[in-house]
DNA sequence: GTTATCATGTAACTAGTTACATGATTCC
DNA sequence: GGAATCATGTAACTAGTTACATGATAAC
């Protein structure tokens, strides 16, 4: 059986227990798993289509009066695939975002602009933190563990962010304010 | 002007300053940007020819012996389009990370299984900190003080992150072992 | 009655990866 | 002389985004 793309993995894994429409999905991962992996419709139902046709999910049709409405379940070889795909360990060492390397480059900007790129990364990540905290207020307690916990990591996480933006702005303000050469 | 892809502006950051061969700057990006921003030379040759168009940067010939060379430098309009990249605020909220979305889903293995990738996740945070650590002691004192300072926190978050890792390993082995239901 | 939400989809596109090909130079 | 590194590139592909179209139902 081939690799996968990673969206599959997560429809694979939204539609363990309790059958699932395409719709539902997008919103589950956009209470969740957005943070760290998005998707968007025009890849969630093509790859509902795949899966099932790979035979790793089975769709049923659900309509709510005269909408209709596709709900898939995993099948167990769909169990398989995820399991296999869970025991392999990570294969990127790419923890991709856009304000990191914003920052980065912040050398190109006069100091205050370049301090303003940390002061924004503050921001959104505080902007995050609150969106993780309705999210986990909303779940109240999962039975399930390991979404929880990363849950819980994610606003630890966010938090450690926000603070280390505010540290690396008052190390940047004592520096030399004017040290720049060139 | 139109928003150009992420590794456009990777280039432009680094063709600031020093000419740099599309081969430089592979691996400019492998030894930094990487952890964030990873880049291809299926993605940078390409790219270095459509904004060598679009007047962003010049190449010259500097071939080393008989074999061919062109390095290229940023023009005063690529400053402008990098500049004004870099004034707006980050557009994702979405930090991917293919292990958290592993973790996420790990209920779907065994106890003992899900508690494999916490520890995975742990040797792999600890392999990339020693990686970063080499790179620091490579790069000694950069001039430029933004670089340095994701260098820096890159190594505070891999630390953090394999902590975290522990402490969850530890919670999970508390918890009630088999607590699962269902 | 109108706005928000539920629901499904596709076409056109951009971004990025993988695998391959080619050849020069440097180091051992 | 052989391996590692420098150096450039492309073709075929996969992944993912954006913008659009359509229409039902629920909430106010």
């Amino acid at each position: 059986m081939e690799q996968l793309n990673a969206t599959a993995y997560v429809i694979l894994g939204f539609v363990r227990g309790e059958p699932r429409s395409g719709y539902e999905i997008k919103a589950l991962v956009d209470n969740s798993t957005r943070f760290f992996w998005a998707a968007s419709y025009g890849q969630i139902y093509p790859e509902l289509k795949r899966l099932t046709e790979a035979g790793l999910i089975v769709g049923s049709d659900v309509p709510t009066g005269s909408r209709k409405r596709t709900v898939y379940e995993i099948t167990a070889d769909g169990e398989e695939e995820l399991r296999a795909w869970l025991r392999q360990p990570p294969q990127t060492f790419e923890m991709r975002d856009e304000g990191l390397l914003k920052l980065f480059f912040a050398d190109a900007l006069p100091r205050e602009e370049g301090l303003e790129i940390l002061r924004s990364m503050k921001a959104q990540r505080l902007a995050i933190y609150e969106r993780l905290r309705a999210i986990e207020q909303m779940k109240g307690e999962l039975e399930d563990p390991f979404p929880m916990i990363v849950l819980r990591g994610g606003l630890e996480f966010t938090q450690w962010f926000a603070q280390w933006c505010e540290r690396m702005e008052a190390q940047l303000l004592d520096a030399a304010p004017e040290k720049r050469s060139k």
